[in-house]
DNA sequence: CAGAATCCATATAGATACTG
DNA sequence: CAGTATCTATATGGATTCTG
């Protein structure tokens, strides 16, 4: 592969840690400003502490969102999008964009395959 | 999460599912037209026929490629992208174009987080 | 409150061997 | 040639418990 392949696979690299099962909605909780550890974790259906942290200090790393601790007692914990977590957030909406308009062709697509091939109809 | 949540959701699984490992790599190595499934595998470096097989079975099943069998001793099988393939390849480029723009951002971001954090730097 | 640490179930990737 | 089948190593996610 030569080197457009290679950005290819970078970008698929880094994309693939920035679009992990919770960050998009973690971006998506925070899209009207910050909120605590456990506001985003109720926001959130299903995740546990530790995918939720593992979440938001890869989104830290990354730039995309920003954590601020408030000085009390018990400590305060707010996390914020980044302006870099705001033109991801763009990115995530053309591929949300994407989806909604080839959805049905896909589906369709998978309902003609699974017809032609009658077994392993696995998700 | 509401509507809009689900959604992002549900766009997420989906590209979770056509942007694993190999996708983006087999769909630029087809960019100029139908290839065999060997030479699909020279193009790529370092994947196994077990795990090219199930993605190119993956990219079948959603309409992003076409499988066509040459009868022939021994047979010969083609792979080509399809119209829904190529409008996934532009999401893909469109992708790479956000990392490439943001990339030293991130780097930068990367950077400053592991310096706070001295320890656990994994990647 | 906001995690850290631990244990466990499952999913996935890779290597290897075999076949129509 | 183009796979399938099998086994194993590893990564990942969830549940639970504990703490400053």
């Amino acid at each position: 592969m030569d080197e457009m392949g290679a950005c290819c696979s970078a970008s698929r690299e880094l994309l693939g840690q920035l679009m992990d099962k919770w960050s998009v909605m973690v971006l998506y909780a925070l899209r009207d400003g910050p909120l605590r550890f456990n506001a985003i974790k109720g926001a959130l259906n299903g995740v546990t502490q530790k995918s939720l942290t593992q979440c938001l200090r890869r989104l830290e790393r990354h730039g995309i969102v920003e954590r601020r601790v408030i000085p009390a007692s018990p400590v305060a914990v707010e996390y914020e999008v980044t302006p870099l977590g705001r033109s991801l957030g763009q990115l995530f909406l053309s591929m949300y964009t994407w989806t909604r308009d080839n959805m049905a062709d896909i589906e369709s697509a998978k309902a003609a395959y699974d017809a032609r091939h009658p077994l392993a109809e696995a998700a």
